[in-house]
RNA sequence: GCGCCCGUAGCUCAGUGGAUAGAGCGUUGGCCUCCGAAGCCAAAGGUCGCAGGUUCGAUUCCUGCCGGGCGCGCCA
């Protein structure tokens, strides 16, 4: 049977046919099948009626009367009543609900995948600046992207996935004169020189080393005749702004000797050293926890071309600029922001945010009928200036979609883990998935909506025991997978083609056994869900409804596995229950890997 | 101060303009001579933060209040 008619659109037709014949005045009104939250009001439910009794001048009991009435019998339909205040009520066949399953079998690992689709999709996500290793809460973004990317491209969708590069700003050089300076530590004895705001973590260590190891002394040059130049540095225990300010004046300071002792080439050499060090060590991090992406868009590539000059022009043209304090500013204010932004510094140097108007322009560019940014809580305030600018330069704002992760807060032995980026003291999202593993992260950074906060707890996600909800899902599909060496007589999984000969089997098998069996009925039925859950996964942005999903099939492929034995001496029967599990191992695999988690066959 | 997220069982959280609000953990009690017990079945546990409003119907939508979390740069 074609997935163009479930069995929940020959009810909605019989429907229409019967309000056709009892009110042919609301012919063509909608009708909406629900399911019911108790299976007792039947597979499907309509609340028609209460939404046309005023219009009808009925109550909403006798409409839904006089339309029950009027439905003609089909093999789908089991029965169908009036209940409470005005509820239609449908009740599927067994036939009905077991048609599924040789669609699921034909179709295998796109079953569930929609029709190709017209839209054009560019997620954006993680994007971290390129000065550290990856932490917990970039893990978090990078789970949901990746995730709803495939959640996407499995609906129909053409998807790209994208990383841009913060190559261009302070950061980097920040990041680049931290290494230097660890880096002349080998050679020199610089001890107090290391700033406090320069970055602390191991890792800057490592990359001196390295630099080091690669390239000997090319990089020394002595600082110490050139120190008492620089700006004062506070004493540590001053917290205050103005100390916070010369601390901030002094490292630019010594980004600017840096620069002045290593001269342009050396310095240049250095940073991009650094730079590309950091990016393998993200890019091989990323791939380590199965998250790939399709472009890695650098920021000062925009600033090579020229695209930032004349983003910001174009801006100015259209008059949304105006100068003060020798800064360029942008009029946000006339398109719904807090207040204007800085596009150009006093000192000539273009903002982050002037680089990003750039960015977004050349998506627009490119031509995708939506763009997804998944960005950390905390660029929360920035969304409505990016979108003031988009406004401005005469583009579609609402073609961009920007989503908000919240932070994931760690626990272990029910503490919260201090979290704290300065100082380098963060856990990494490596340390994360060497300690729980690559599948309890991506379940547990998916269990809640992206919006949400998130308690993230080590030590369950660590449990190899019933409470961790990773191997339920896991275990349900490896019963399976054990199940079928059983069936086949096979110490080993099948392979692809014994699968296929399995699968095509099993498709033209007889499946009325199963009709009797209210749980195994009640499985086959939620397998039916899936390509229409994915569609509203999918629009929705919410890959954790897909999660959750999953759960449900499992609960029901467990509960039926404890109430019926499969391999049983019948072979009618036998085959009719492998046909089910073997549908269930399709769905689950399919769904897990748009998750991003593995789909064991044992355990 | 302004903005965003949240308030549902002892805990962590789903959920929906509809009928008796769900799951996992925890507690209690059952189920393996038989396909994987990392599983299943059952019991107990609720003023859906409070107060108004819209609606035939609100835990869900709107407003106000109370409580919690986070964010607000000529940083990136």
């Amino acid at each position: 049977m074609e997935i163009s008619s479930p069995p929940e659109k020959i009810l909605a037709a019989l429907l229409r046919q019967a309000i056709t014949a009892a009110y042919p005045e609301e012919a063509h009104h909608p009708i909406f099948l629900e399911r019911p939250k108790d299976p007792a009001h039947g597979d499907w439910t309509t609340t028609w009626a209460f939404h046309r009794a005023r219009t009808l001048k009925q109550n909403p009991r006798t409409v839904a009367e006089s339309i029950v009435r009027e439905v003609t019998p089909h093999p789908y339909l089991h029965a169908i009543e009036v209940a409470g205040q005005g509820f239609i009520n449908l009740y599927l066949s067994p036939l009905a609900k077991t048609a599924i399953l040789p669609h699921i079998l034909e179709r295998r690992h796109r079953y569930g995948a929609g029709q190709p689709s017209s839209e054009k999709i560019l997620i954006e996500f993680v994007s971290a600046n390129p000065t550290g290793p990856l932490h917990v809460g970039h893990g978090r973004g990078a789970a949901y992207g990746a995730a709803l990317a495939q959640l996407l491209s499995f609906a129909g969708h053409t998807v790209t996935c994208e990383y841009y590069i913060n190559d261009a700003g302070r950061q980097i050089d920040i990041l680049a004169l931290s290494v230097w300076l660890r880096y002349l530590e080998h050679f020199l004895s610089l001890s107090s020189l290391f700033p406090p705001n320069a970055y602390q973590g191991d890792y800057v260590r490592l990359i001196a080393a390295e630099l080091k190891e690669r390239h000997g002394a090319l990089f020394v040059r002595d600082p110490t005749p050139h120190l008492a130049q620089l700006p004062p540095a506070p004493l540590p225990d001053r917290l205050d702004p103005d100390a916070v300010e010369q601390r901030e004046a002094r490292l630019d300071a010594l980004i600017a000797l840096a620069k002045q002792l290593l001269g342009p080439d050396h310095w240049a050499i250095l940073h991009r050293l650094v730079l590309e060090s950091q990016l393998a060590d993200l890019r091989a991090d990323l791939a380590e926890f199965g998250v790939h992406f399709d472009t890695w868009f650098s920021e000062q590539s925009l600033y090579d071309t020229g695209l930032v000059a004349r983003a910001i022009e174009q801006l100015q043209t259209a008059g949304h600029c105006y100068e003060q304090d020798g800064a360029l500013w942008f009029r946000a204010t006339a398109f719904g922001d807090e207040k204007d932004r800085v596009l150009r510094r006093a000192n000539g140097s273009f903002t982050y945010f002037a680089a990003d108007i750039a960015y977004h322009l050349n998506k627009y560019e490119r031509r995708y009928t939506h763009l997804i940014n998944i960005w950390g809580a905390d660029h929360h305030g920035y969304a409505p200036r990016l979108r003031a600018a988009l406004t401005a330069l005469g583009l579609d704002a609402n073609r961009l979609e920007i989503h908000l992760v919240q932070f994931a807060v760690l626990y272990r032995g029910g503490e919260k883990v201090p979290m704290s980026t300065r100082a380098g003291q963060y856990i990494t999202l490596r340390e994360l998935r060497q300690e729980v593993g690559n599948d309890a992260a991506r379940i547990f950074y998916l269990m809640r909506k992206s919006d949400q906060h998130l308690d993230f707890d080590l030590d369950l996600a660590k449990k190899q025991s019933a409470d961790n909800p990773v191997y339920y899902l896991q275990y349900a599909h490896a019963r399976i997978a054990s199940l079928l060496r059983e069936a086949l007589s096979l110490v080993t999984d099948p392979d692809p083609s014994q699968a296929l000969a399995l699968d095509q089997t099993l498709a033209a098998v007889d499946l009325t056994p199963l009709h009797t069996s209210p749980s195994a009925l009640t499985l086959a039925q939620h397998l039916s869900l899936f390509p229409s859950l994915i569609q509203t996964a999918a629009q929705e942005r919410a890959p954790h409804h897909l999660l959750l999903y999953l759960k449900e099939v499992a609960a029901r492929f467990h509960a039926w596995y404890n109430e019926e034995r499969i391999l049983v001496p019948d072979s009618a029967l036998r085959n009719a229950r492998l046909a089910l599990a073997r549908a269930t191992q399709h769905v689950l695999t399919n769904g897990l890997t748009i998750l991003g988690v593995s789909a064991p066959t044992r355990m």
